[in-house]
This record gives C-alpha cells, sequence and structure tokens, in this order.
DNA sequence: CTAGGCTGAGTGAGCGCTTGCTCACCCACT
DNA sequence: AGTGGGTGAGCAAGCGCTCACTCAGCCTAG
C-alpha cells in the first residue's frame, strides 16, 4: 500500500498560514486546519473540496470525516482559531502600562498589521469566508470581532479624554482604523519589496496622523 | 406557458448594484448582468449556479448561453465594467483644475468612498472574485487597478513636489489610501447609522491626515 | 502470560445529487 | 425563408458525505 505523505512548507520557508494559531490541536487535526486554510485561502471555500483537504492532510477522502462533522466545521474551527488569535493579538498590546494613548495604539497597529501581512493566508480565510459561516461559528466569531473593536475603541476613547488624541467620532474612526489594517490580507504579496514590519512602522504613522497624536510619539520617520 | 418575471428591485430602493455601469449593455445581458451581481455578492462566485443567474434574469438555464458562452465570462464583463467605472471615477476627480492637491485628493476619496459604499454589491464582486477571473479577463482587469493607482499617485507626488504634502513613501501611502476606500464595501451596511456621503466625508478628512495636508484644505468639520 | 474483545483512526468504494453546459427544437419577426 | 432569442430535457463530471470494513494498540479475565 503506497503511503502519501502529506505535503508541507519547505523548511526553513516560513508558512502564511498561522500555525501558532491551533497549534494546540492534535497532529491529525492540525494538518487538516493547515491544508484546509491553504486551500480555502487559494481557492475560497466553495471552490474547495474534501478530496483536496485531506489530501494536503494526507488522508483518503473519508479520513477528514473521523475529525470534523463537515467541511463547514473545519471552516468553523479555522475561523474561530483565527479570531481568536486577532483578539488576544490586540488584548496583549493594551495590557496595561501607562503609556499615551497614541503610544499604544500604535502598537495595536504595529502588532495587527504584522499578522495581517505575515498571515495573510489564515487572515483572507478569516475575513472573506465569515458568510459560509455556520449560524453558530457565526455568532461566535461576529462577537470576537465585536469585543476586538470595541477594545480598541475604548483606548481612543480614552486618548481623546486626556486630550492626547484629536478624534470626533471615536466609533466610525476606530473602524476605519481596524478596517485600514486588516486590509492588508487582502493585498499583500511575499515578494513585494517590503518586509511586514516595514508596512507596520508606515502604517502606525499614518493611524497616528488619522487619530490627531502628538508626531513626537512616533518613532519611526517613515512618512516624514 | 407561464412566463417567470425577473425580480426586480422594489420601487424607490436604490439598488447597491452600480446600474451605471452596464447601462449600454442590451436589455437581456444588462438583466443578467445584474443577477449575476447580485448572486455573486450573495454567496461568491464558485457557489453561485448558472440555474440562479438565469432565474434572476427571467430565463430559463439555457438562456443564458444566448448571450454569454461560461458562467466564467459573465463574471469578467462584471469585473470589467466595475473596474472600468472606478477608474473613470478617479480619472474625473482629478480631471485638470488648478486646485490644491490636497483638495483633488479629498475629491478623488469622496467620490472613491461613495461608490464603494452605495455600490456596494457590484464592489465586493469586483474586490473579492478577482481570482476566479479568467486569465484574459484578469490581465484587463489588473491593468485597468494599476492604471487607477498610478493616477493617484501621481497627484500625491504633484502635491509633495510643491510642498503642500508631507509623505516620505508616495507609492506605500498611496496603496494604504485606496485599500482604505476600497475596504469600505466589506464592511459598509446600509442598514448601518451612516450615509455614504457622512463615511465619505470622514474619510477625506482623515486622508488629508495621512498625507500631512493643510487641515485648511478641508471643508467638513467632522473629525475635529 | 496470554487469548479475546474493545476502541479510535483510517480506508476504498460508491450513493444520491447538483453542477456547468449542450442540443435539438420552437417561434415571433423581418 | 431565414434568423436571433429562447426553451425543455438531459448528459458527463464532480460534489459532500456514508458505509462496511481493516487494523494497531490496549485493557482485562482466566
Amino acid at each position: 500500500m503506497p503511503t502519501v505523505s502529506p505535503r508541507r512548507s519547505a523548511p526553513g520557508t516560513a508558512s502564511s498560514v498561522d500555525e501558532d494559531a491551533f497549534s494546540d490541536l492534535p497532529d491529525t487535526a492540525r494538518r487538516i486546519v493547515r491544508g484546509a486554510v491553504e486551500a480555502f485561502a487559494a481557492r475560497g471555500f466553495h471552490a474547495t473540496t474534501t478530496r483536496d483537504i485531506a489530501g494536503r492532510a494526507g488522508l483518503s477522502p473519508a479520513g477528514l470525516y473521523v475529525h470534523y462533522p463537515s467541511k463547514a466545521a473545519v471552516l468553523g474551527q479555522v475561523s474561530r482559531l483565527g479570531h481568536e488569535r486577532a483578539f488576544a493579538l490586540v488584548s496583549e498590546s493594551l495590557a496595561d502600562d501607562d503609556r499615551p494613548s497614541g503610544a499604544r495604539l500604535a502598537d495595536v497597529v504595529r502588532g495587527f498589521v504584522t499578522w495581517h501581512a505575515r498571515h495573510h493566508t489564515t487572515a483572507r480565510v478569516v475575513q472573506n469566508e465569515l458568510d459560509a459561516l455556520a449560524p453558530t461559528d457565526r455568532a461566535a466569531v461576529v462577537d470576537l470581532r465585536r469585543r476586538t473593536e470595541a477594545l480598541v475603541e475604548a483606548e481612543v476613547r480614552r486618548g481623546v479624554a486626556r486630550g492626547e488624541l484629536a478624534v470626533a467620532d471615536p466609533h466610525a474612526v476606530t473602524r476605519a482604523v481596524l478596517s485600514l489594517c486588516i486590509d492588508v490580507a487582502r493585498w499583500y504579496d511575499p515578494a513585494g519589496r517590503e518586509s511586514p514590519t516595514e508596512i507596520a512602522d508606515l502604517y502606525a504613522t499614518l493611524v497616528l496622523r488619522m487619530l490627531g497624536a502628538d508626531p513626537a510619539l512616533d518613532p519611526t520617520t517613515e512618512a516624514r
């Protein structure tokens, strides 16, 4: 019986799939999720076949159903884990210290942008396939997104209250800031000239300007 | 023989499909394209069936193939027309007058954002289904996108050269500005509180800040 | 110590259905 | 009589998922 070895990224090649997001999963489930992320990102949920996912995980088509009850359940797992990572990222960037709001929000932007660029494969699935989620999964994911945005909006309001930021509509501006960061996953090309870190630094600068923060907070000089 | 009447938007309800983009098409082709845009936006290209498109256009499944050779060709039509509209929009906003760069770029942003909000259904298809395009269609569309971005970048460079804008990396900042505008189509909800025009005004303000333009150029007071 | 049964992971074959698309044909107008 | 728009029926392929089954590893009764 010929054994098909699962496809893996070449060693040394950083994967654009966020491995840390599902490192707690048992081995086979992890291979399924990794394969599914790659396939969903490349072709979209509906155009991805269960045979493709199973093949990438080194399983027969039926093997998938030992670990997940349906193709939609695999997407649900991917989306939940990805959103949890994004939430944790923002949450950690805002962990309490007593620096100015601008500095803390610049950290949020740098972390968020770096993640969306570095793990653009995972991020694309997480952002584009919301409509394909089962109702239960969608509810969980929508709630995580709401909490993530609320965290950032609260920090913006704090900065305004302290007189450190000049923003008339914190809700709308927060949404714009996160939108800007999220969209990096759509256009980012690892073959491009700029590294995720460089983009993140530029974006932190741009966001500080959007928020009307003191330019002196900006440790970079990327955009003037 | 029962005649199935095509589904239309309720009269008085503004459609989120950009009708102007394909108003030159013959009647039946127009109904096909309109139906396809709605279906692609709601479920994605791969999950949309030719029966669905044909039904929305008031045709039998076979009727579609009188006007288009394949499902992919319909998507190609949609994407080309949508991109041509977006290019025309930017092009018109930058039509030569001698106002400062900031004022002209604010106009570009207002027009671009308004279009992506008002016609978010068309915009979502145009932005999300690039991977599903046939090679020929993709090439045409990629070229249109490149030319659109080049138009804006040139205006940013002009502003910097005149000392009106403070931007260190015009290419990267232009991409960020357009990314911000485009992503409106992803999150915009017509049931939300803000109108496309209100969002557009806020975004114009934010972009002027990103560009380091003279705040006096901003005719609105939305954000400070 | 071991026979026997249990369990969880995985498989090959294939079912029932839907898909994109085709084809022979129809018919209202020129 | 010809033609362009349109149809009903249906084909071949591919889909998500199921089923009866194998097998290795482990627990336990005698």
